[in-house]
RNA sequence: GGCGCGUUCGUCUAGUGGUUCAGGACGCCGGCCUCUCACGUCGGUAGCACGGGUUCAAAUCCCGUACGCGCUACCA
């Protein structure tokens, strides 16, 4: 049974390259007919944030990430927050000191800074391990009565892992192959911190054992601290899950991603893109579009196909098509991304998703039919849901002012009298539609012997007070009779005056 | 600094020794479509980090260098 998991630490918003983390671990689960578990890593008390929990948790029900285990839908694995499995972490930390794997550690944080400072003096790399260990306070190095007393006495204390000399540690990383790391790299990691709780290095390896996770499927900076957990599995005799470490997502300019000087997705510093899911959620962008690009971001199918449902990516994934290397977040390609699903979504559910935009500003569309035409016809001018309304807004409100340079650019001397002349032919119309439009406008050309575009143009601003959208005859026809000739009318009178210097 | 990982067009990538003077996509430039803006479509631009090997043959294998990134916490 394929059993894999997302494990985040509640200590603020949902990062760009997690959510990928956790569709890659999603995708492999269903793919293979999997379980996809959600664990909460709770156990750093001083960066835990209230509601990152719940935050955690909207967003990967809002990319249609819904874990089969975990904090909401619970499991015969649970519970699935850290914070709540103590007991389990200084149990096995226990058999490990019994067994002479780990040992107590009596060091302060000002001694243990000490030994950092005087190892960086004498240009050595700073490490608690078996050069130093010796010459710290630990029950390596005290008596035993001296550490019974310790204990006894509540002093603080941690317990550490005990790394072996001249060991080598290898992983078989299902995407970077074979990697070796020696034992002399690798200091004497804690493992149960003074506040009684663990570090991730044994709550990680301790949890997948017990919620029989068969693959660990995370980031790559995870891949330094292999040797550590393989070391770990070993002691507590147990098998290591299969690993996956995923390459990074990185900013245009190479750096990391984060949340530091950005301000808004549309005043992104140069180079620098936001890591905040929820940004882009609020920003209006589809999640389709959002799972889309974060999944090619690192895997492809092996075809030229990009364009994905989260159920197509199902089908598709694998973790031998994952890259090696780092990507970067790239909006102009997420923009076309979501324009494509933009474009592919059917109308009536745009619609329905477009109007929580209008009635926040006060707009009412006529009718559901009325608005869902207007997104047919706006839907392939847009590439954000949230520019409908810029877009469209001569749909649901008259026009209040005309566009300067289209002003500049199409309105001639004439044109109010073209203006005048089509709203005659149109006033005599009894079918409104894009057709009977048309004709009428040739004729007004026609009489005057002039091009189409001499009078399309004009209309086209008196209407809408842009120069650009849909097609002419379909952007009439819908706005209707009535409205068209009460706008061409007034666009008569006022933009000549507008012309005057 | 040490260790680890990585390096194909600006970006995401295909490519697993010959069928590739490297293919697709975004972007950019130009054409077509056309009443505008888009969509669509056609074409163009641009890349195997560098240096050594191995081989009849290397983007593909090996070594080195450079550069980037990660880790080097009682953070995850």
């Amino acid at each position: 049974m394929i059993r894999v998991r997302f494990a985040p630490s509640p200590t603020g918003f949902v990062h760009v390259g997690g959510l990928r983390t956790a569709l890659y671990n999603y995708l492999f689960a269903k793919r293979n007919n999997g379980r996809f578990i959600l664990r909460i890593e709770d156990t750093d008390r001083s960066r835990f944030i209230e509601g990152a929990t719940n935050n955690i948790i909207k967003v990967l029900n809002w990319a249609g990430l819904i874990p089969d285990e975990g904090p909401e839908q619970g499991g015969g694995f649970g519970p699935y927050f850290q914070s709540q499995r103590t007991q389990l972490y200084r149990q096995f930390a226990e058999q490990l000191l019994r067994a002479g794997y780990a040992y107590y550690a009596f060091d302060t944080p000002e001694e243990i800074d000490k030994l950092r400072q005087t190892a960086s003096e004498r240009n050595l790399q700073p490490k608690y391990d078996s050069s130093t260990r010796m010459s710290m306070r630990n029950s390596l190095s005290l008596s035993d009565d001296q550490v019974r007393h310790n204990l006894e006495t509540g002093i603080p204390h941690v317990i550490r892992l005990l790394i072996p000399e001249n060991r080598t540690f290898t992983v078989h990383d299902l995407i970077r192959g074979q990697v070796t790391f020696h034992s002399s790299q690798v200091d004497d990691q804690v493992l149960i911190k003074s506040d009684g709780f663990p570090t991730y290095h044994l709550a990680n390896v301790v949890d997948d054992h017990l919620m029989e996770i068969s693959h660990v499927i995370r980031g790559e900076e995870w891949l330094s601290s292999v040797p550590k957990h393989l070391y770990l599995y070993e002691c507590l005799g147990w098998n290591p899950p299969e690993m996956a470490h995923l390459p990074l997502i990185f900013n245009p300019d190479g750096t990391k991603m984060s949340k530091r000087d950005i301000q808004s997705l549309s005043a992104l510093p140069t180079g620098k893109v936001d890591p905040d899911v929820q940004s882009y959620i609020n920003a209006g962008y589809e999640k389709d579009a959002i799972v889309n690009h974060i999944a090619l971001l690192g895997w492809n199918p092996g075809d030229d196909r990009e364009l994905f449902s989260l159920q197509e990516l199902v089908d598709h994934f694998s973790l031998e098509r994952v890259n090696k290397a780092a990507a970067i977040f790239d909006i102009p390609k997420l923009n076309h991304i979501n324009q494509q699903h933009l474009s592919r979504k059917s109308a009536s559910v745009l619609a329905r998703e477009v109007l929580t935009e209008l009635s926040a500003r006060g707009i009412t569309a006529q009718t559901q039919e009325y608005l869902e035409q207007v997104v047919k016809l706006m839907q392939p001018r847009l590439y954000l849901r949230n520019q409908f309304f810029e877009a469209s807004h001569y749909f649901f409100l008259d026009p209040e002012t005309y566009d300067a340079d289209v002003v500049k650019k199409r309105w001639t001397e004439n044109s109010a009298k073209y203006l005048l002349e089509f709203v005659e032919e149109i006033a005599k119309l009894e079918l409104f539609d894009k057709n009977s439009l048309e004709t009428a406008l040739q004729v007004v050309a026609s009489r005057n012997t002039v091009n189409a575009g001499q009078v399309i143009h004009p209309v086209r601003l008196a209407a809408t007070g842009v120069g650009a959208g849909p097609g002419l005859y379909e952007l009439l026809e819908l706005l209707g009779k009535e409205r068209v000739i009460n706008r061409l009318k007034k666009a008569a009178q006022v933009i000549p005056l507008l012309q005057k210097p």
